[in-house]
DNA sequence: GCCAACGTTGGC
DNA sequence: GCCAACGTTGGC
């Protein structure tokens, strides 16, 4: 099983809207970077766990544990001239965009902050608290992952 | 709202 | 293939 972190803007789709959602699931669309898309594509397995993160927000921070219940797919809303993810050179025969169902675990107690992981030193090697980073979907080591559960 | 950092685009 | 211009991300 594989560890990751995933980011989204609250206003958008936070943790919350998640949680209503049928069965408290959603598929996570809308990621048009390419490195978050091959580990959609390529890594990201079924039951597979998953920090949700808010961002561009008051208090940045992970405030959930979501599980991957559906593996890599092509992206849908690529296709759709309508949606704000839109892209033509994506087509059915061959997508360029993929995205995964997650479902809501839980949500942790407390937003467990950004400035708060930046402070623990066994988590300074993640993207996340690296300058400039900008990856929304990346990789956490059982390590980090365990370190960080420690801190709710 | 600002702006640094970064990825992408497109002219050459 | 280089690289300047541009758009986006996301913390602050």
């Amino acid at each position: 099983m594989n560890y990751w972190l995933m980011k989204s803007e609250p206003d958008v789709f936070g943790i919350d809207h998640l949680a209503s959602r049928s069965g408290q699931t959603e598929h996570w669309d809308g990621v048009r970077n390419y490195q978050a898309r091959n580990m959609l594509r390529d890594q990201m397995r079924l039951g597979d766990q998953v920090f949700f993160y808010h961002s561009n927000c008051k208090v940045p921070g992970i405030v959930g544990i979501a599980e991957i219940v559906r593996a890599g797919y092509p992206d849908h809303t690529a296709w759709n001239p309508d949606s704000k993810y839109y892209d033509p050179k994506s087509t059915a025969e061959k997508p360029i965009w993929y995205m995964v169902d997650v479902r809501l675990v839980r949500k942790l107690k407390r937003t467990i902050s950004l400035e708060e992981l930046k402070q623990r030193p066994e988590l300074a090697e993640m993207p996340l608290v690296r300058r400039g980073n900008r990856l929304s979907v990346m990789p956490v080591s059982p390590q980090e992952w365990e370190a960080i559960l420690a801190l709710e």
